[in-house]
This record gives C-alpha cells, sequence and structure tokens, in this order.
DNA sequence: TTGTGTTTTACGACCTCC
DNA sequence: GGAGGTCGTAAAACACAA
C-alpha cells in the first residue's frame, strides 16, 4: 500500500500516448494571473537571486527549443513516466514564489497549482527540493570560505552562522499566513 | 558521439508540531 | 494521526569537455 498512493490531486492527464518530446505543456489561459511574466521568455525583472546562480540561464536551453515531456500533470516514478521536467514558465513561477517566500502557504499553494497545471504535492515538493538546493549552496559557501580562512589568516567573518536557513519556524511561517498572502 | 559530472523531480524514512 | 519539515537517494534530463 502506497502511502501516497494516487490521490486526487495527481494528475496523469497528461498525453496518454505519452511520446517523448512531442508534447509541451500547454497553459490553460487562466494561468499566470499572478505576474506579467514572459513565459519562456526567461527575464527576471526585479528580484535577484541570492544564490548567485541564474536557475535558468546557466543550464537551460533556449525557450524556443523543444522540451522534453512536458510537465502538465504530474507523473511519479510509479508511473509510466519517472520524472517530468517542468517548464521554464513553471520554474519561473515557482522560483519567484520562493523568492518572496521560502515557505509557501497553504493559499499560495493551491493559487500556484492551479496557475502552473501542477499538483499542490508538486508544488510542496518542488519547494522542498528548492529548500534543500539553497542549504548545499549555503554549505558550499561556508566551506569555501572555512577554506580561504584556514589558507589565509584572514578572519571569517561574513554573516556569521551562515544562515540562509529558517529564520523562523516554518510552522510559524505557514501558519500566520500573513506574508504572501497579499502577494 | 560518449563519458562524466551536475541539476532536477519524486520519493521514503524519520521527526516535529498541532 | 495527519500534514509538512529535513535528509538522503534514485533516476531522468542536461551541459560540456574530450
Amino acid at each position: 500500500m502506497e502511502p501516497y498512493a494516487p490521490r486526487d490531486d495527481y494528475l496523469y492527464t497528461l498525453h496518454q500516448g505519452s511520446s517523448p518530446g512531442t508534447s509541451q505543456a500547454s497553459f490553460t489561459p487562466h494561468e499566470l494571473s499572478t505576474t506579467p511574466v514572459t513565459a519562456g521568455g526567461g527575464v527576471f525583472n526585479n528580484y535577484s537571486f541570492m544564490t548567485g546562480q541564474d536557475p535558468f540561464i546557466s543550464r537551460r536551453r533556449p525557450p524556443e527549443s523543444p522540451r522534453t515531456p512536458a510537465a502538465v500533470g504530474g507523473k511519479t516514478r510509479t508511473k509510466d513516466k519517472y520524472r517530468v521536467v517542468y517548464t521554464d514558465h513553471q520554474r519561473l513561477e515557482l522560483e519567484k514564489e520562493f523568492q518572496y517566500n521560502k515557505y509557501i502557504t497553504m493559499r499560495r499553494k493551491s493559487e500556484l497549482s492551479l496557475a502552473l497545471s501542477l499538483s499542490e504535492r508538486q508544488i510542496k515538493i518542488w519547494f522542498q527540493n528548492r529548500r534543500a538546493k539553497e542549504r548545499k549552496i549555503t554549505r558550499k559557501r561556508q566551506q569555501h570560505s572555512q577554506q580561504a580562512s584556514t589558507t589565509t589568516p584572514t578572519p571569517p567573518a561574513l554573516g556569521g552562522p551562515a544562515d540562509s536557513r529558517i529564520s523562523s519556524s516554518p510552522r510559524q511561517d505557514i501558519l500566520s499566513d500573513t506574508v504572501s498572502e497579499e502577494y
């Protein structure tokens, strides 16, 4: 028995035939009500990544190029596709939300779920993975600065205890839905 | 090409909080 | 007990040097 057995928030509605590479995530018009974003254009206007690495321009293909199996419904490894690749647009929106708030609220989750045609579970997992990535990057930076401090006589300082980490309890964040409420 | 290293989805195990 | 957190990991997708 799978603990997460086919729940209704899994949208296995991708193209049935699942011919790889042939279908793109087609967004319904109601999506993306949130921000004027150049879908696929990948232009970040007004927020900067503290990670120092741009999540899209660094590795991703140009937006025109055909993406592999689009991310419209979530598929899991228990299904016919191990994982889907989210579109640039989906990632862009998720990233924006993450920059705004590292912990997504229930409300925003369902909003994004609708807007991006992803299940709430996918949104949740994405945020978990994204936080993990953030921590990883932070750890790396720390190691680098520590190495630098051991090789050079200059004191480390800089930011102190590596705290890109949760400044306040995640739960608090979720419960006090105030911040992202008005986003 | 292809071999290899990295990133991205998705999950299970375990933990904490309400 | 359930929801959501971290951590570790599998495997697909991807970038890129050789």
